[in-house]
DNA sequence: GTAATAGTGTCTATCAGACACTATTCA
DNA sequence: TGAATAGTGTCTGATAGACACTATTAC
C-alpha cells in the first residue's frame, strides 16, 4: 500500500522538523491478558465486530485515545480494565511489532502489553469493535486456531517471554490472589513449568529472595494442618533469582 | 497539545473501522548504539540540527518511511547505516516511549533499538537533521549531560537491559571484531562487569555453551605464546547461561 | 487414633571458583 | 634463558535437591 511517491515524500521529509506531516503509521496498543484456570494458563481473546479480520478472533486492543491517555502504559490500562474490569495487575510491555503488510489499512505498529490477572478478580466485558471475549488455553506456542493480523506471533512472543520469566523470577505470583499459601505459588509455577519441584528447595529460594510476608494471623483452613497465608510485599517489584527455580 | 476536542474525538472513533481516521500518534526509531573503546563503554549520540532540542544531543534516530521500510527492524537498520555505515552488527529491540509530552509536537512514540558494534567497523556520517555526531562515555545510568525528548529515560533503560543481558548471556560478543582470542572475550566481560572473572571458570562456561568456534590456523600473535582466534558459530543466536558468568 | 497437608532438618553429590600448574611463543 | 600470556588440571567450600522427619488441624 504505497501512499507517497518517493517524490512526494521526500518533499514532506523536508518539512517534517517544521510542522512534522511525515506520514503516520497506524498504533494500535494490544494485550496478552493471562490467567491460570482449572484448565491452566489461558489467554484473552476478542471476537473482532468490524474490519478488517471481522469475525476473527484477536488480542484485544484498542488506539490511543491522544487526548485522553496520559502515555502508553495509561492506554494499556484503560483497554484492560474496558475489557476485565480490573484496575491494577501485573502488566508489562512485550515490545512493538510493526510493518507494512500487518493490516491492510497501511503500515502499523502494535504495541504489545501482557498481564498477568487472578481468574478470580475478571469481570468479562465486551462491546466497541468487538462482538464477544473468551478465555482461551495456550497450547504450545500459541492458541488453537488462527488469530487476526500478525497476533498470534505477538502472542507466541508474550508466551516466550512469560515462560522466560517463571524459571527466573517472583513473576508467576501475579496470577494469584492477593492472600495465598506457598503450597499455592508452589503449584503455581509447577503448572506453568510443567514438572515438580522440591518443597524444601522451593521453600528456600522464596525466602531468600524476600518479595512475601506472611498475613498476621490469616490462615487457609481445610481438614488438615491449616497453612499461613502471604501477600505481596510491594506490588510492584518483581525479583530474579540467580539461577533456576 | 489538544488537538481534537472529547467530541470531535467519539465522532471520529466512530469511522475508525472504515477509513481509520483516528488522530495518530508521530512515531520515530532511535537507536542506542554501544561500543566497547579503550575509554570504556561508550554510546553514539548526535546533535539535533532543528527544532526541537535544536543543537542539543540525542540519540540518533529518524521516522518511518513507510515507502522504503518493510518493518520497524529495516526502519532501525536504515538509521544506524546512515550514522555508522554498518551494515549487519547486532540489533534488538528495547521498547517503546510514549506519551503525549516527550515531544512538543504532540503525542509521540519512539521505539527503541539497541546496537552493539565493534569501534574497529565504525565510519561516522552526519547529515540530515544532525549537525555532528559523537562517542559519550556511558556514566553510571547515562551520559553526562541532559538529553534531548526523553532520551536519557530511553537511554537507562537501555543500559540496564545491555547490563543484565551481561551477566547471564553470550551478548557481549558483538562488541568484539568478527575475530577474537578467549582472553580478548574476557576482558570485553571484566570491563563491562567492573570486576575480574576466574580464567578456568570463564572457559569452563564459555565452551559448555558451545557459541563460538576457533578459526582453523589463526592466531593472535604477539611476543608471547600465539592465542587461538574464534568467531561466533552462528551470528544470529544469543545464548543464555542458566546463572551468572 | 487416622488422614491429610504444612512446614523443617539433614545429608550428599555436584560444581563454581580459587589457585597452581604447564605450554608456547618472542626477544 | 626470561618474559609474557595462553591454556589446563586439581582441590575444596558451598549448596541445590533428595528425602525423611515433625507439626497441626479436622474428623
Amino acid at each position: 500500500m504505497k501512499l507517497y511517491t518517493k517524490a512526494k515524500r521526500r518533499y514532506i521529509y523536508g518539512m517534517e522538523n517544521s510542522e512534522n506531516s511525515y506520514p503516520r503509521p497506524i498504533v494500535s496498543v494490544d494485550l496478552a491478558i493471562f490467567a491460570l484456570t482449572a484448565a491452566g494458563l489461558e489467554v484473552l481473546l476478542a471476537q473482532r465486530g468490524a474490519r478488517p479480520f471481522e469475525g476473527d478472533w484477536a488480542l484485544p486492543g484498542g488506539w490511543i485515545h491522544v487526548d485522553e491517555d496520559d502515555d502508553l502504559e495509561a492506554a494499556a490500562r484503560r483497554v484492560l480494565n474496558l475489557k476485565t474490569g480490573i484496575v491494577a495487575p501485573y502488566l508489562e510491555q512485550v515490545g512493538v511489532s510493526g510493518d507494512a503488510k500487518r493490516d491492510p489499512r497501511g503500515w502499523s505498529l502494535s504495541v504489545t502489553y501482557m498481564a498477568l490477572i487472578s481468574p478470580d478478580d475478571v469481570t468479562l466485558r465486551h462491546g466497541g469493535n468487538m462482538t464477544e471475549a473468551a478465555w482461551r488455553p495456550i497450547i504450545a506456542d500459541g492458541v488453537d486456531g488462527p488469530l487476526a493480523f500478525d497476533h498470534a506471533a505477538i502472542l507466541k512472543t508474550a508466551i516466550t517471554r512469560l515462560r522466560s520469566k517463571v524459571e527466573y523470577s517472583t513473576l508467576p505470583v501475579h496470577l494469584l490472589p492477593h492472600a495465598f499459601t506457598l503450597s499455592e505459588l508452589q503449584m503455581v509455577y509447577e503448572r506453568l513449568l510443567g514438572r515438580s519441584l522440591d518443597k524444601s528447595a522451593f521453600r528456600k529460594r522464596i525466602a531468600e529472595v524476600d518479595f512475601i510476608e506472611p498475613i498476621e494471623g490469616e490462615m487457609r483452613r481445610a481438614s488438615n494442618r491449616p497453612a499461613q497465608l502471604y501477600r505481596l510485599k510491594q506490588v510492584h517489584a518483581t525479583v530474579f533469582f540467580d539461577r533456576t527455580i
